[in-house]
DNA sequence: ATAAACCTTCCAGTCACAGTAAGGTCAACT
DNA sequence: AGTTGACCTTACTGTGACTGGAAGGTTTAT
């Protein structure tokens, strides 16, 4: 199967593919006689995983780990267990700092009732502190 | 007063103020016999401004609309208005975005009871479509 | 023969800085 | 006078995870 083919199949887009290979987070394709990449079903697999990763915003870096680990079936997952609970702490301290933000804005948003510069509360209060 | 003391005052570093010159978020500083940028009260206020308009994630892009449109008291503060309320929808689009995803790695962290990558629920959740 | 739809590599751009290098200036001290 | 340390300057690189585009090769269909 070619770079598109696999890109459909598992929505990752082909440019993506070919910098996952070029930053070592997939192995070097195989290629045919006329120079272009050739994939197998088994690599639906291990870019299904990456794109799953991303999705929940695990970096890159963490992937490749993520990846190593599994060489070793018989090793323990506690790193990948501490991988997961680091991201969902992440998340959710962002969480926070936007909630943090949404009433500010929403307090700015709602504080101007006129409608000249010179008089609008949003930018003096943007200037304060 | 000089660029360190402007940083200290506005809590915003050198580097940066001289990054926002460069990209025309300041206007070019007065230079005094040494080559040195000399700064007076008023770059205070401006640079402040700025700063709080970042606490608010709004682009630098953005920032420079919002200056611009200052220039002219009397004029509208409408685009203001929509700034800030597109600002709100963003940060109420992420926080929603990453709520679903909090639920997913919480769902995630807590579905493997064993201990050997080779059983692990974590990866085989990440394996799935 | 030619056009379209692929494929390839390589380089630049995104955003908002931060790090580092290499060098100039200034005030205080010995 | 010399030196140290704390500033200042510019210029270049790196960050993360891609995306866009240029320039060119290959395949397939008409």
């Amino acid at each position: 199967m070619k770079i598109s083919q696999l890109a459909k199949k598992t929505n990752v887009a082909s440019k993506t593919i070919r910098y996952y290979e070029e930053i070592g987070l997939l192995p070097e394709a195989y290629r045919n006689d006329n120079g272009y990449r050739e994939y197998s079903a088994s690599d639906i697999e291990r870019l299904v995983f990456i794109r799953r990763c991303r999705e929940l915003q695990i970096p890159l870096e963490q992937i490749k780990t993520l990846i190593a680990v599994q060489v070793d079936q018989k090793s323990s997952c506690q790193e990948v267990d501490a991988l997961i609970d680091q991201q969902l702490d992440k998340v959710r301290k962002t969480i926070a700092e936007l909630t943090l933000l949404e009433q500010t804005l929403h307090t700015l948003a709602t504080s101007c009732p006129n409608d000249k510069v010179g008089d609008c509360q949003i930018l003096k209060n943007l200037q304060q502190e």
